[in-house]
DNA sequence: ACATCTATGAGGTCAGACCATTAATCTGAG
DNA sequence: CTCAGATTAATGGTCTGACCTCATAGATGT
């Protein structure tokens, strides 16, 4: 990267923008010089040959020891900054030999995305009710744009987690999970990946709440039922083309599961 | 963590359900044993301590070396784990000693999102129409909420960018820059810090092939006053409170500029 | 031709050293 | 007594070099 310290951009132009517009003044303005770490510096190195098209996905990278003597650093700072990538879900390492041993380029986002906001919803950056809020227009999109785009095979995914959800006597885990898997189930009907991943990932950094809120509710088969049958509702929408019926019962059901889960709002 | 190789739950659950429907045959399911390296332990014991609520934004970390000979590994895989960390906004450190000196729990999300997407986008797993298609809906809904939430502070930030933009000679980062600054004070006018930060990570992560396309425009000024013209539109409408008319304007504004550069989307 | 063994090369881990930075502490002059 | 300056200690940052495990390619033997 030829910009350091980018700071998601926006911050250091506001910052700018202030002096521009005050302008007369014009102090020296003395930024303190940002020494990059190592690693960071190895971790451009690697995303300068990702943007510049040099490398791209299954491309294997130079083996650990290799790339630290081309780039004059320790392995161990090379490691560092490979274990960000791979946390990143940009790289995968493989130890052995030959055919598929080594760091290759992958192509992992949603895990990546997923631990990202796990955590940051752990840690209160992003309140429940965030999340909830950012969940619902998300899937009202999903909701929409998959019914008019809705296949066969997307259809058939939509049946396979609503057949989980009514088996009887099924376990809140085992409901939860398929409860996402549908959730996710639609917005991959979209077509659209980056949809899929966010979807998975807001719902599955809500998973341990969710279970945790579910087990102060009187009855949770009555709820669970009652969910199931605003699912069914929801794909019956799809099937049927309606986007703006799905959407709309999509906000719906995700509202009467917060509200079902009053747990889960003031965490 | 206690579930470990949980990726995203969805894809395991999609498996399981494929001998739930099939059952009878019930064969064995040898899934290979997955040996979770050294730092992936380190990271989920920190996970761990964040997600039981033990660990807050705030508190500090055992120094490395304390932390290692706790855990029985070697400072390198501290190291590693850290890094990984801080990668996600988690973690912030600092050398020296006394006050402000070692590791904490930070909250830097933003930053973490925008690189995921940045590099997968780079990446080309997701592609530019899935961004932009994705930044659409949620640039609806930023604007629509915005419309009934709107603060004068709010209202202050939008001016300032636009401010920026009506300057005459701007150069094109400076106008981008601004851009990218306006469309995400909309998301922050709704209060929600989950949509704020989703904006700026998308509209950052498409930064580089924007300027790239912006090159290849024949009057770049006259495409600037377009869209900066758009611009006071969407303003005016969410200063109005009116969402449905601020969510079109805002749909089409970015349907504008999409169409305006076309090395962007069969990029 | 086939099965086995071995060498090789990759990542994974470790121990220990040294450096740079910073704050707290000590020391001595005024 | 006060304060400037030197010292010290704690911390992250980096490097070195060694050893381990593992999976394959290729040699070897039958």
């Amino acid at each position: 990267m030829s910009e350091n310290a980018d700071s998601t951009g926006t911050a250091a132009h506001a910052a700018r923008s202030s002096t521009a517009a005050g302008a007369a003044t014009a102090r020296p303005e003395w930024t303190p010089v940002s020494r990059p770490s190592t690693h960071e510096l190895v971790i451009d190195a690697i995303e300068e040959q990702i943007m510049s098209g040099t490398l791209t996905v299954g491309d294997p990278l130079p083996a650990e020891r290799e790339l630290a003597s081309k780039l004059g650093v320790s392995r161990a700072s090379v490691r560092e900054a490979l274990r960000v990538l791979e946390s990143l879900g940009v790289i995968r390492s493989s130890g052995g030999s030959g055919r598929g041993a080594g760091t290759f380029i992958a192509s992992l986002p949603s895990e990546a995305l997923t631990r990202v906001l796990r955590l940051h919803v752990a840690l209160a950056n992003f309140s429940v009710g965030e999340v909830i809020e950012t969940r619902v227009q998300l899937e009202r999109s999903s909701a929409a744009l998959a019914s008019a785009r809705v296949t066969e095979d997307a259809l058939a995914q939509l049946n396979a987690s609503l057949a989980i959800m009514d088996t009887p006597g099924i376990s809140l885990e085992v409901f939860n999970d398929a409860d996402t898997a549908f959730h996710v189930a639609i917005a991959q009907a979209t077509g659209n990946q980056l949809f899929s991943d966010l979807t998975g990932a807001i719902r599955n950094s809500l998973r341990r709440p969710i279970l945790a809120a579910f087990r102060d509710v009187d009855d949770p088969a009555a709820l669970m039922a009652a969910l199931q049958k605003q699912h069914h509702a929801i794909r019956d929408a799809i099937a049927a083309g309606d986007g703006a019926r799905a959407a709309q019962l999509t906000e719906e059901h995700i509202h009467t599961a917060a509200e079902a889960l009053p747990a889960l709002t003031d965490l």
